[in-house]
This record gives structure tokens, C-alpha cells and sequence, in this order.
DNA sequence: GGGCACCCTGTGACCGGTCACAGTCCAGTC
DNA sequence: GACTGGACTGTGACCGGTCACAGGGTGCCC
């Protein structure tokens, strides 16, 4: 085995368990009819050796690499870092294993996210795909392995696994609308997201529905820090506010704080992620759950089923409505 | 190029440009000495034909994969998440990839985790060792390349990148013994990690050679639920506290709350991390800000030396205090 | 005793790159 | 005109697995 450092190969093993390289093959694959003793042998073998079977070699002859790779953000939000770790986890449950790499939304970053994991050989890629851009960049494009949308939140493609964001934010204005609110305000997230732009959507179809009053739609970036700045700006005649996350709802209140002006008392907050501070924020948030959990299970089934040459039926999964203590019936 | 649906080869390129496949990976991998015009119908050819290199032959024939395998926890915490997003990006601008694959802390399923990467032919791993029980995992294993401990926050050995957990803990009890606190107390997290221990031993020191008392330390396992359950079980003497996290923080100042206690009108509050939401909760949190990124950048900067074959001086990375508005000196 | 099936194992080609080693061609020199 | 050297390109082995196919035994039947 005198190979530089490169570790034992299946020769080795098979040189010295007494059999052929073909045979150490089969006991690793799991083949029938292998004699016990032989196999034995083999497993001996392999053991003092220490060898563990270079995976290059296999993916090489095979064309299959068992991985899928997945393309995240730049920016390490929780959710799609979540998601994406949910990945992971259900990938290796069900014999895969993933590579990762990330991506800016421009499309050139996006097209080198994919040749890179297109050249490891990975047999699907999952692709976080918040923002359209990154969509758009797939045009034209033949990756040669199936892609999955991730959170993308939009249409039920059947090749997405996304939050039904609509449903949120129906959720969450119904909500409102059920306690007695009429003047309602949303601060959107950037509308580059096509998440945001859904929650949006429905927040304006919803209360247009209702026959409320239009008020005017605030913008932020996600962060606290521009929740904390919409505070500033936002209509004295609201009553209720809807946030498109839980952090800008938190420098919402924060702002409200610094303005004399009590949650829910004076205004109602709903936010949306349920992020891990929501239920022990000052008021507890109310807010709408989303199971990334899930969403990343749902994206290995999903790899699995394309790479098996099916077409699986399109289906979105159910955000939940979870009510604290940050909305109120409106005070007037 | 009839080879299924492999995709064209080096040798369908060589072929169409007229070459061997040799010049192809001359072309390839920028070796001097290439005749512009023959550079050029290669390159045509590579984008005529829509060629990709295959990495997995690649790394066959180097041994190398130019790939940083990257070992993290099974829970998504945002911490160890933004970590090792942050080594991708470092890996990435050092002309590195990774691959990413978890592991409970239990001996067993380290070191499958690291089975599995390096069957991969990665380079060097990146292992994310926040709990004793994982370094323990590696004892008496010749994992054949380099081994980089991420956040231990421990010694500062010279294959890991870690904030010095110490300096942290300090910043915050000084902080505290400087407004002029007397009774402190602390909420740890779990005690199985290392960080945990770490922050409560430098509490314990801190606070013993200021000659203060000596108050319970209570235990969390970092959850808001937990530090919401510690709000329950605080020394009614203490007019501060230091907690291990910030989410526990957000739980126990819930907890005050709700009993009438302000913060820091009654009791001064510190909390470890610097999350999204704390510079807006309510009050804004005082607390260490730790700089995941330098973490990552670090890791990577390591990676590169060891590779080399070159030892790297130890270095930990200076946690920073961050003062907001959940500390004030003690009322009385 | 020969033939045949079945069980188990071995042989050699091949995947798509890189590496080491040879060429081939042309200009410049004696 | 033969010789040398540098610039450029080609040839074949090899990395470590898997695949297709070809054996060598043994037991059973005719």
C-alpha cells in the first residue's frame, strides 16, 4: 500500500483478506451470496486497516454522488440557515448526505453556485430561492439535475417546497379584523422577496375585502432596525399593525416604547416567524409559525421523488396562526 | 460523446477543438505556454459544448478536493449556523468549497460525521466542538487530515477558532461591579458545554475576587422557557443578573415582568450573544457581542496553514461588551 | 461418469480527469 | 546543411472504485 498517504484502498483490503478487489466491493455493497467466512475475512480486514471507501472514486464510475447540494443566502438569516439545516437532517435520514455552498441573488453568483455543484456530481439541488432574481437566473440554464425551490413561498410548483405565505397573512389580518380593528397598517419586508411581496398581497386583498381603509404600506429591510424606524412613520390613526416579521415588529414596539405608546393597548402588533425570543418578548408576541422544519423535510421528498423520475403533486405547507399578548381588541 | 446523460467529457472538447485532452487541461488550469489560437478553440469548444469539469475525477487522480468538510450540531442555533456560513464564505473567497454534514454529540455519530467526510477526500474539517463529550468523540481517532475545533471557546490551542469565553464573562461582571452591584447572580446554560462552564467559572472568579457573595447559580439550557423558569427561582437579594445568553435573558426579564419587577429598575440584567432583537427588546440589552464572522474568517486562515503543513500561533478572538439599557446602578 | 445448475469468486475494462514523459516544429547558430 | 534549444502539444499510465462477464467448485440427476 505504498501510495503517499492516501490511506488503504480496496486492494489493500483485498490483498489482505485473500480475496479479490471485487469481492471487498460486493461485502461493502451489501450483496447476496457471499460466503460468512469470506465476508468475515473481508470485515477483518477492513477493520485493522482502517479503511473507509473514497467516495470521488465511486461518484467517478458511478455518475451518482448520493448528495444533494443546496444553495443558501450570503446573509445568515434563520429561517433559510434553518431550513436548509432541516435539509440535513432529513437527507441523511433517508441515505443522502448534502454539500453546501451560497450565493448573492445576482445570476451570475447563482450560475456559479450551480456548474460548482453541478461538477461534484450531486444528484439534485436545492436551491433557497427567496428573492425572483435568483429564479431568473435559472432561465436558460440546463443544471441536468432537478432543482427544488426552497421558500420560495409562491405558486405551488411541484418542484417548491414553500410556506404558504398567503395563508399567513390572512391568518394574521383576520386575526385583527376578528378583535374589532378597521385601520390597519403592514410593514412590508423588501419587496425583492418574493415572500414579502405575497404578504403584502394578501394583507392589501384582505382588508380590501373587509372594506377597510387603504393605509399607506411602510417598507423595511427585515431587520429590527428598520421596524424600530417604521415606528416613526407610521399612520397616528392605526390601531393595528401587521409586520412582515417578528424582528421588525420587535423595533416596532421598541419605538412605540420610546414614544410613550403601550402594545397592545394603544396598538396591536402581529409579526411573523415565530422566531425563538417571540413568546418571551415584552408583550409576548402574537404572531404566525412557520414550520422550516418541515419545509425542509418536504424538500428531500421531493428529491427523492424527481430523482426516481417522478412528478410529484404540488402542495404548500400551512403556516399557523399563534396568538399572544401583543394584540388586543382596539381601545377607542 | 455518446455516454448517456453524463454530460460532455474532456475528451468530447479535445475532439471538437481538435487538441488532446491534455491541452484541454492545460486550457483548464492555466498553464503557461498555450498558443492563443489553440486557447481560444478550446474555450469555444468548452462553451459549445456546454462542458464541466467533473470534480469528483478530479479529486481521484490529486487526492485533493479543494473542499472544507464542515461538522455542525443537530439543533439549529443560530450561533454555530452563522459560524459556519461564514467559513463557507471564507472558504469561498479563498478559492475553497465545503461541504456540511451534523452530528448529536454522542462519540458514535462524530465520528460517522467524520467517516463520511473523509471518504469525501476533504481537505481538512471544520468541527463545530461546543460540548466536552465532542472533543472526547476524537480521542484515539486518526481522522488523516487536519481537524479544526470551532467555538470550544476554550484554551487556545492552535487548530481551533474560538472567542475567549473568559474575557466575556468578565466584561459583563465588571460591568456590573462597576455600576456599583454587590449582589450578583447568574444563570448559566448546560453545563455539558464548554462555553457554559467557561462563562460561570470566570463569573465565579470574578465576583470572588471582588470579595462579593457568593449567590446560587442557577442552570438553563439556553431556551427562553429556561431563563423565563430561572425569573421564578432568583435570589430575592440579587439586584443583578448575569445570564449565560441573551434568549434566557429575554425569558427572565419576561419573568420579572410579570411579577412587577422592572429592569434595571429593580434588578440589572446582562446577557451574552448581542442577537438580532437585542438592541431593541425591551429595555435594549446590555450583553458580549460575539463576532461569528472573525470566527469563520479564522477557521478558514487556519485551515490554509494546516494544509500547508504549517503551525499557526494559538489566538483567541476578544468578545466585545455592548451597553444598552437593562443595566443601571442598584436602586436602594 | 458426464452434464447441468447453482453458488460463490475472480478478471479486466472503464469512469474522467492529472501526471510524467515524449515527441514535433521552427528559429537561430556554426 | 546539421545541430541545438525552446515553445508548444501529444501519449499512455494511473487514481480507486463499479460493472459486465467469465470462471471454479459442489451437489444432483440421468
Amino acid at each position: 500500500m505504498a501510495n503517499g498517504n492516501r490511506g488503504p484502498s480496496m486492494h489493500d483490503v483485498a490483498a489482505r483478506a485473500g480475496v479479490s478487489h471485487q469481492t471487498v466491493s460486493r461485502v461493502l455493497n451489501d450483496f447476496p451470496g457471499i460466503r460468512p467466512e469470506t465476508r468475515d475475512k473481508v470485515l477483518e480486514a477492513i477493520e485493522e486497516l482502517g479503511y473507509r471507501r473514497n467516495l470521488a472514486a465511486r461518484a467517478l464510475v458511478t455518475g451518482r454522488s448520493q448528495t444533494i447540494g443546496m444553495i443558501g443566502p450570503e446573509i445568515p438569516d434563520i429561517g433559510p440557515l434553518s431550513t436548509l439545516h432541516a435539509v440535513e437532517r432529513a437527507a441523511r435520514d433517508a441515505g443522502l448526505h448534502t454539500m453546501m455552498t451560497s450565493a448573492d441573488p445576482s445570476a451570475a453568483s447563482v450560475r456559479d453556485a450551480l456548474e460548482f455543484l453541478v461538477g461534484r456530481s450531486v444528484d439534485a439541488i436545492v436551491l433557497v430561492a427567496q428573492q425572483r432574481s435568483v429564479l431568473e437566473a435559472l432561465a436558460g440554464v440546463d443544471p441536468r439535475v432537478p432543482v427544488i425551490h426552497l421558500l420560495t413561498g409562491g405558486e405551488p410548483a411541484g418542484s417548491a417546497a414553500s410556506i404558504d405565505q398567503r395563508a399567513g397573512a390572512r391568518f394574521a389580518v383576520d386575526h385583527l379584523i376578528g378583535l374589532g380593528h378597521t385601520r390597519i397598517q403592514h410593514v412590508a419586508g423588501p419587496l425583492t422577496y418574493i415572500e414579502a411581496q405575497l404578504r403584502r398581497d394578501e394583507f392589501r386583498s384582505a382588508t380590501a375585502e373587509a372594506g377597510l381603509p387603504e393605509l399607506e404600506i411602510l417598507e423595511g429591510d427585515w431587520t429590527t432596525d428598520s421596524g424600530f424606524a417604521a415606528g416613526a412613520r407610521l399612520d397616528p390613526s392605526a390601531t393595528a399593525v401587521f409586520c412582515a416579521n417578528d424582528d421588525m415588529a420587535f423595533g416596532l414596539i421598541h419605538a412605540l416604547a420610546t414614544a410613550g405608546r403601550s402594545v397592545p393597548g394603544d396598538l396591536s402588533v402581529v409579526g411573523y416567524d415565530d422566531t425563538a425570543t417571540s413568546r418571551h418578548s415584552l408583550p409576548p408576541l402574537t404572531t404566525v409559525r412557520q414550520d422550516f422544519e418541515a419545509v425542509g423535510r418536504r424538500a428531500v421528498e421531493l428529491v427523492v421523488a424527481h430523482v426516481a423520475g417522478e412528478s410529484p403533486a404540488a402542495q404548500l405547507i400551512a403556516p399557523e396562526l399563534v396568538v399572544r399578548a401583543s394584540t388586543a381588541a382596539p381601545s377607542s
